[in-house]
DNA sequence: GTGTCAAAATAAAATCATTATAAATTAATT
DNA sequence: AATTAATTTATAATGATTTTATTTTGACAC
């Protein structure tokens, strides 16, 4: 933990901007809660649990910092708020997302998968990808499951 | 184009809604507007050309309805705005998208391109796969042959 | 045709996430 | 220590979307 905290904090330092307080307990919060896909709100309540003094202001613009930096990935799922999610160190892709329509879980996917399809898209659409989003909708394993024993008992 | 009306209306009146002149006159500005890819507001203004006197509150929820009944598809690129997309009539998958970060133009990928993904996702994840999304971020072949040409000029 | 009821539309106000502003604080530099 | 630049805070503003209350419309029974 501390050793990625550093590594953050050179990375700042490299484009010239400081590891406050208030940005270090924002990295923290998002390094405790690295399977979450919090919202900024969600990371400004966590974060004023040990510094009360923070402002939402704050969070976001730090949110938005390390967004650009590309530390943190900052994603939409359509429900309305922006979630933003550590990034894989060293990680050459973004990773996607599985989104339960039954519970509303997000579960994410690390593996690439895409490799194929970009070489298609790069190739027939004349296209440069830098980056990409990739999100499934559906049923996860535990409310499929559910469902099942549901079925078993019915 | 007026099929497309007529197969909409029987699509609303099977789930007991109307095709009301309102609602008309949204389908046909997103008809008339197929390969853009709308926001609601852009969406009002349109209509109010031929309807002045629709409201927003009612743009908005047709076009909810009309994302409800998967006559359109919400799309959103992160850019704060929710955005509207017919549906290719008969499409089971839903198309993707290629957003130029150049330019900001956004082309669509009509082909599915996914199965294998799918297969894999469904397969190693136990996920039920109910809707997709995917978006690539580049430079589109129109900034790319532009930045061709000034470096062949150089 | 007229009355009645429910669906739909309108206009205005409310809500919610996010961003901008201005004043205050902190840190870095001279 | 003084000056400047960054950063934070608190508050207000914005902008997209939703909700609410009220009015209009249309379908159907009488």
């Amino acid at each position: 933990m501390e050793t990625r905290i550093e590594r953050i904090k050179k990375q700042l330092h490299s484009s010239s901007y400081k590891l406050t307080p208030q940005r270090e307990a924002t990295v923290r919060v998002l390094l405790e809660n690295e399977e979450d896909h919090l919202s900024a709100e969600d990371v400004y309540l966590l974060v004023k649990e040990t510094s009360p003094e923070i402002g939402l202001a704050t969070v976001y613009r730090t949110l938005e910092l390390l967004t650009e930096l590309k530390i943190v990935d900052k994603i939409n799922f359509g429900d309305g708020v922006s979630r933003y999610d550590l990034r894989q160190e060293g990680a050459a892709h973004f990773h996607h997302h599985l989104v339960c329509i039954e519970c509303g879980a997000v579960d994410e996917i690390q593996e690439d998968l895409l490799e194929d399809v970009e070489a298609v898209v790069e190739a027939r659409w004349n296209f440069i990808i830098k980056d990409h989003r990739l999100t499934f909708h559906g049923i996860c394993h535990r409310c499929k499951d559910k469902a099942e024993v549901v079925e078993k008992n019915a």
